[in-house]
DNA sequence: CAGTGGTCTAGACCACTGG
DNA sequence: CAGTGGTCTAGACCACTGC
């Protein structure tokens, strides 16, 4: 097991004394002491000291920790749990955030049928259709922030609901932080693919962002979502990010929407 | 000038105390303190007591009128301005948020160019194609709650960015409560419409629910925005919530992707 | 300078979970 | 029952705004 350093902050004490913990820079930029926990509390899941899943040290443990009140560390956490990086279940403790848990399956996936819940049409389908090593193109070298020529790997997968295919997906992920991942991890893996890479990879998605565009069905789409040539396809093109808002993959996926549609809500 | 009755409750003291306050059901479903107020608060919102863009009493004036500590109404605050109803302003006060602000001013539009930022192709042209009175079909009926037939006004219009037509839209709202909206205010009005229904109509646009799907260009589509026939859009039918969840808007808009995309943060 | 929201503390007590 | 997160209070002080 390894063992983690007590952070560094010895003389915090207050507010003002908590601002000279700040590198300074040209501008003071002040920042509170909460926030300050919160990036101590960041760097502890960045560094694996909890994993997911894993309950973290009560607020008061922590807050003895940071030499500060339970109440400052607990405006820390929660923000973190509005983040989705933590989850607190009263009387039980504060968890890592993961995506094996049931409840959070779908948590990035937005497209739903038109009638019905999602789930109702049972559980979903994923066939991995095509699995290799290649070297990055220009544009997925951008997305994830590598260079051009550097390794990736591609996956091609379908996904079925209710045994109709619906989804047809497209996924690069840079290949040094999945050494080892096979086309039969993928395939055999029952269960959301990011809860593979929490599991095998150390690798946990916490954010992503999607482009959404119409395009219409090229002969690719036409073999594997049987649609009819030209047929309009939602593109909805992710790339999701890690703890350190490292993009870790890019996925460009191509929806049918004659039976389902992409949901948002605007607040 | 209005004038507005001191809330109903005296006798909070503290948790237990306040947890008589609500109506008791089968459930006694404990709600804390603060949700109350919150409730009390988004009550006051709701009957006009503050308008859009006006200030609300201070915190330390509603933890005298609501009989709590200024923490308590602080946290009940605090989450209004997370649901974006109200907006924090350090040294100012807190106020009514608006349609009408610059910096929100696209908060319901989540179309934006590939390249570039919002507002990097000058201000958007808004023109009125058609307005109308109607009966509601049964669609819209459904998707704004009210009977088959009841009264409604349509409005059709185009969106241009850049000199560009992008967005075409079909708008749907209940008559009543928007009685005396003409053409005319739609068409000459600068800003955003939902600027408009809230200085008018004192309908505020609080949350909304969006569909997305891929379509084809129809015959009409060609007419406004210039695409080929057949040519794949972006429909995103929406409805929009007021302060009370009414839903008091159904937009079906049609998006050119080509040039821009619907951009979506998961989270 | 007064008034506002923002931070921090210390302590009390409540609600929930599981042994 | 002990341990956890959740609520509430009272008070001090800080940061920001505008007069």
């Amino acid at each position: 097991m390894q063992t983690f350093p007590e952070p560094v902050i010895e003389p915090i004490l207050a507010m003002p004394e908590a601002a000279y913990l700040q590198a300074s820079s040209a501008t003071p930029a002040f920042s509170p002491l909460y926030q300050q926990i919160k990036g101590l509390i960041l760097n502890s899941l960045r560094a694996g000291e909890w994993k997911p899943g894993e309950m973290i040290p009560s607020e008061v443990e922590l807050a003895g920790r940071f030499h500060v009140s339970q109440g400052t560390v607990r405006k820390a956490i929660d923000e973190l749990a509005a983040e989705n990086l933590l989850l607190r279940r009263q009387g039980k403790g504060t968890f890592v955030a993961t995506h094996a848990e049931q409840q959070v399956q779908f948590r990035f996936l937005k497209l739903v049928p038109d009638s019905g819940t999602r789930g109702s049409e049972g559980p979903a389908q994923r066939d991995i259709i095509e699995c290799k090593r290649g070297r990055a193109t220009a544009d997925v070298a951008r997305a994830l922030a590598l260079r051009n020529g550097d390794m990736v790997l591609q996956a091609r997968r379908l996904l079925s609901f209710g045994g109709a295919p619906i989804i047809l997906e497209d996924i690069w992920l840079p290949a040094a932080p999945f050494k080892g991942l096979t086309a039969e991890q993928l395939a055999n893996y029952q269960g959301p693919m990011y809860a593979l890479f929490e599991t095998e990879f150390n690798v946990r998605m916490v954010r992503a962002e999607e482009k959404i565009r119409a395009i219409p069905a090229t002969e690719l789409h036409v073999a594997h979502l049987k649609v009819p040539l030209g047929t309009p396809l939602l593109s909805v093109e992710r790339v999701a990010y890690t703890y350190r808002d490292e993009p870790m993959e890019l996925r460009r996926g191509y929806y049918r929407t004659d039976t389902h549609h992409y949901h948002n809500t605007l607040g």
